[in-house]
DNA sequence: CATTTGATGTTCT
DNA sequence: GAACATCAAATGC
């Protein structure tokens, strides 16, 4: 099992990381020392300063501390005071910008998953949304910064998913730049958020 | 099945 | 004080 960051991370446009992480490996270490594993199957690209759905709008603050640090570490956040989401920092220190993984597809024992998630009814429930896959595997603000390629969450390489089973539409959630088209996932997957009735879901065309 | 509404508290103005 | 990259329960078909 492949436990190298992707070099696809590195400085590159998050429009693209975040497709080509669809497929790809979450590692996340529990406290009880067991590693989960779990494919990623949903993202969302945040493009900048420039982009105004992205934190980096408001400058570097407390927040957007590693949001604006170097590629390859997670940038988790507090949403709604209650929920946390987990990001993927991508381009160079000094510009925020981030791929927001928004649902994984677990893979093997879901015990631990069951007992952090008793609000979930099915299997898809635990992880088919951004704050339901950190209280899953426990994600939270102490791993804000962290290494994404040595860290206590790792991204590895995983299966590739082709262009013809992506699919694009705006990103969830957002009121400015809502028609942008940078939400990436799995075309079919059970795991995949709910997408909004009156969305414009589109093929990913390279 | 889809859509609406209330909870919640941090962040930034 | 308003906004918020969400979730779960309740309601409408």
């Amino acid at each position: 099992m492949p436990t190298v960051l992707p070099r696809t991370f590195y400085d590159r446009d998050p429009a693209l990381v975040a497709r080509e992480m669809l497929g790809m490996l979450l590692l996340v270490d529990d406290a009880d020392g067991t590693v989960h594993r779990a494919r990623i199957v949903e993202t969302e690209a945040y493009l900048g300063p420039h982009d105004p759905a992205c934190h980096a709008v408001v400058g570097r603050t407390r927040r957007t501390e590693h949001l604006h640090g170097p590629p390859g570490r997670a940038y988790v956040y507090r949403i709604y005071g209650m929920h946390w989401c987990l990001n993927a920092v991508t381009l160079p220190d000094g510009v925020g910008s981030a791929v927001l993984i928004r649902a994984v597809e677990p893979i093997g024992i879901l015990d631990a998953l069951w007992r952090r998630r008793p609000a979930a009814r099915r299997e898809r429930d635990l992880s088919n949304g951004p704050g339901k896959l950190c209280a899953a595997y426990d994600i939270t603000g102490a791993h804000d910064g962290t290494s994404l390629q040595r860290g206590p969450i790792r991204i590895a390489r995983g299966t590739v998913i082709t262009a013809a089973n992506i699919a694009v539409s705006p990103r969830i959630g957002i009121t400015r730049a809502a028609d942008w088209p940078l939400r990436f996932f799995e075309r079919g997957n059970p795991f995949v958020s709910a997408t909004p009735g009156h969305f414009a879901v589109t093929p990913y065309t390279p």
